[in-house]
DNA sequence: CGAGAAAATTTTTGATCAAGTTTGGGGCAT
DNA sequence: ATGCCCCAAACTTGATCAAAAATTTTCTCG
């Protein structure tokens, strides 16, 4: 159906602007949001006809897009040409909680510089639409504005490199923040994005820094419970 | 003097079992030793269909090597379907120190709770031949020892989310370190390593993690340099 | 009449697809 | 449980189409 007639333009957005995105890249965007938001779970496999078959695009596109995300980590080889969602285990959660407090506060803290007010208002109206999410239980929305916040902050902090590390580390955690949350509601969700907030507008990076440092250690915390919670019971199934 | 210098010899029995590394890996690895090691210039381009004529390799498992090489930051897309080893500038040298100075010294100190005496002797083994090629004047030996001593030492460490951050890392400023040497030659190039061997027969990770921290600065400080005096000359010649 | 710029043509390169080949693994028989 | 066979899925290639760069041509103006 998608490859019959005119190749010219995809069938979703009729009057768009010309601006060709390529069939990988969408392929690519659209995977990583998948694997970012939960939509594919822990051990998931990820096969390349699947994946044609589902998106109706060519094959070479679809491996490249899936080379992308195994090369920032969002996928894993799993031995003999498979690929899976990867499920990350204890050691894994260490090194992510070690490389998230030691790059996050310094984006916080160059953030902080670079801020506008216009800016910081616009991370604001994120939270505020966040609190709503919480307080009506929608899962889907919270994870989708809690990554907004942040990745908005990052862009803000206008580190790319640093950035780019932050959000691959993303990636890497975004299938089990799903499973907490399936596991302990929404409502069990603290965050510092107030004090956040507050550190930004009163230009002072160091306080800044701290609050992200705060928001990532609880953030992580709660991922390693119900990680290790899934282990444990994982183990009586599996072996 | 290549025959000290490199341990690396794959496959000594060329009719053993071949264990087929798919194309893709071939030139992807193809690719990110010669990115590393200098032998693709910063701003030169890369196309797709210049690798397939090189590497005698299909186009499919070519364009996978680059899609993977893009998102470790070791090639940059250049606007248009166009494809080059990028050009790090000053802002980008900041965020690479800060990454590895927040990042390294970890993985040293993990490396010293881990590492046993014989992967110490190897250590200092690479960093034998590592002098040697110094003292030589041998930039291709001395690029790859550097690496090899660093990385094995994340290998120890046993970190391999924090491992593949690092390697990344390196794939930015690879291309650079070359310019360094050619500006500046093998002579004038400290290290820390032999620091580095002394903390790890100690025990001592705190030792070892300054040890590498220093390390890391004083080589991306000549990098920084070099680098500023290629952004005056290039001025020059540009616009 | 010549020089420079704009337009058209050629050429090079990137993007996508579909067909052929290989391989790992699950299922079935022993 | 073990070993063989078949199939589905991955890998690879080459062809085809589109887009951008390079080159040539042509037109206009001084």
């Amino acid at each position: 159906m998608a490859g019959v007639g005119t190749p010219r333009q995809l069938d979703a957005y009729p009057d768009e602007i010309p601006q060709r995105i390529p069939v990988h890249q969408q392929v690519y965007e659209d995977l990583r949001t998948r694997i970012l938001f939960g939509e594919l779970a822990p051990g998931q496999p990820v096969t390349i006809q699947g994946l044609v078959e589902i998106l109706g695009a060519g094959m070479t596109p679809v491996r490249e897009a899936i080379r992308r995300l195994t090369s920032e980590g969002a996928l894993e080889f799993q031995g003999n040409r498979r690929v899976t969602v990867p499920t990350p285990d204890t050691a894994c959660i260490e090194e992510l909680i070690f490389a998230r407090k030691a790059l996050e506060p310094e984006l916080a803290r160059r953030a902080t510089k670079k801020a506008t007010p216009a800016e910081i208002n616009a991370l604001e109206e994120i939270d505020t639409a966040l609190d709503v999410a919480i307080s009506l239980g929608d899962v889907g929305a919270y994870l989708h504005l809690n990554f907004e916040f942040h990745s908005k902050l990052y862009r803000i902090a206008d580190a790319p490199i640093l950035t780019s590390i932050v959000e691959s580390l993303w990636l890497r955690f975004g299938p089990s923040l799903r499973v907490v949350c399936g596991r302990m509601g929404t409502q069990n969700l603290p965050d510092k994005h107030k004090e956040t907030l507050a550190a930004l507008r009163a230009n002072d990076g160091e306080a800044a820094a701290i609050a992200i440092r705060d928001d990532v250690v609880q953030g992580m915390e709660q991922v390693r419970e119900v990680l290790m919670e899934n282990a444990q019971s994982g183990e009586m199934i599996d072996t």
